[in-house]
DNA sequence: TTGACATGTGACCCGATGGTCACATAACTT
DNA sequence: AAGTTATGTGACCATCGGGTCACATGTCAA
């Protein structure tokens, strides 16, 4: 399995998408805490939280028996530059702004 | 399925990233045209194609008996913008400029 | 209009994946 | 030391997803 395969399968659980929302707005925690947050058992998230740090979308550090969970945006920038050339990425995010202005208007 | 399901779940395929690729390459492509390029049959192409399709990652064309195929990289911006905000965005792509002037200079 | 070309559909097989549980180790607390 | 808390492991099962094939529709060219 490639770098980049684990990268995207991990991306493609929700549960796995919605861990690293929880860790985009707050880092550092722990299983358990995270836990408390999916309806799963401990052991499904210990499962989801293993696949994210193979794939480098999450990375740790051990503190007495506690683990602690951080966000690595890196491997998602790196997905965004593989089919996001300079050029495009200012169309697209000029469309997206655009988008968005609009939806708040109505 | 949810919207951003289906894009992370078709982008979780090696063959349908490589898909992307050659779209990426050069758009506009016909089914046959792509075929050629995978070691899979017809079938399987098309397959992958319609995931891409219905993820929204792929938009088509129909030209006669031929089927244009064009990458569509808003939702790719999407993914980046869910775990990256204007502040890490920053610093990441330093980090990654930095690594690859570092890669090229060994 | 007849044949060749480009694509579409539904069923099938099989390996991969998500979630759970029994069991186990390690560390803090009193 | 003993009980509690935090995490780790391997097996198990049900479901999902990749790839193929037989068959079908629609389009072009002579």
């Amino acid at each position: 399995m490639t770098d980049d395969d684990r990268v995207f399968k991990a991306l493609a659980d929700p549960s796995r998408r919605f861990l690293l929302d929880l860790l985009f707005a707050r880092d550092g925690r722990t299983l358990t805490e995270l836990e408390s947050e999916l309806e799963m058992t401990r052991f499904g998230v210990a499962k989801h939280l293993k696949v994210l740090e193979e794939a480098g979308l999450v990375v740790t550090r051990r503190s007495g028996r506690e683990k602690l969970h951080f966000l690595n945006a890196v491997p998602i920038r790196q997905i965004h530059d593989r089919w996001i050339d300079k050029y495009t990425e200012h169309q697209i995010t000029t469309l997206i702004d655009l988008k968005r202005t609009l939806e708040e208007e109505s």
